[in-house]
DNA sequence: ATCGAAAATAATAATCATTACTATTTTGAG
DNA sequence: CTCAAAATAGTAATGATTATTATTTTCGAT
């Protein structure tokens, strides 16, 4: 049965009012100002607890740490191959990716995770110059 | 300037006579056989170094190793949430998919993953039962 | 063919992100 | 209120990967 706790609100509410997809150390950071003994355990015990209960979205990058978002709405993410900045992409969700991915393959496909690579505005404008 | 090295070697035929998406680890474990003395660093100095060279490319699951593929050709890849298997997806390369999120977006888009998510066929078959 | 600098190696230590453990504190149903 | 279940802080441990270093291999120039 699930508790509450001061910690994890002001988690969820560090997520909900930042749409910056913060890694788990950038929200220790951020919480340990209301609640300086919170430990960093806490702060991913409780990513963690979010992202199964479906209260936030975890966005894994090939390398570095994990990010996290609370925003729900189906969309997609753009990693900057040369900061590492997380940026969201204004595009519909294309659910007919799922339906072409099951016509040749013989097991179950419930959904899919897209990302794309590039250059921020911030690192491109930096790369003309 | 890249010198021959026999591990080197022995690690890429490993991956293009074995099209399982090993993991460094699996590599490591094959290639010891004709190397008795080879040691895991090499393996993955090798994999990141063929994989920057473009000769193999890396699949990064959300969770768990990373997996290694030496087919080049550009395709998707299927992640079994129950057994963590790897598998080739059967489908044309959506190419129009970095055009659409270019549209409202300010940086540059060079390329796209996809990873598709749910039970692989032996998986499927198991929870049937 | 052999010399020697650059590159690669094996072995090992270190790092990074994350999870596990444990004693203590907090929560909330009865 | 009581008290068991859940959550916490603090810390240790884990898993994957990278870094370090002394030694060995490669290969172009002699």
């Amino acid at each position: 049965m699930l508790k509450y706790s001061r910690q994890r609100e002001s988690i969820k509410k560090y997520l909900d009012t930042h749409r910056t997809h913060p890694t788990a150390e950038i929200v220790y950071q951020n919480v340990k100002q209301e609640f300086p003994n919170i430990s960093l355990g806490t702060v991913y015990r409780n990513l963690n607890l979010l992202a199964e209960r479906g209260e936030i979205l975890r966005i894994s990058p090939g390398n570095g740490p994990d990010h996290y978002d609370a925003d729900l709405t189906p969309h997609y993410h753009f990693l900057c191959t040369e900061c590492g900045q997380v940026l969201d992409i204004d595009m519909e969700h294309q659910a007919q990716l799922d339906d072409i991915a099951m016509k040749q393959f013989d097991g179950i496909i419930t959904n899919h995770v897209t990302q794309f690579f590039g250059l921020c505005p911030k690192c491109n404008n930096t790369k003309m110059n």
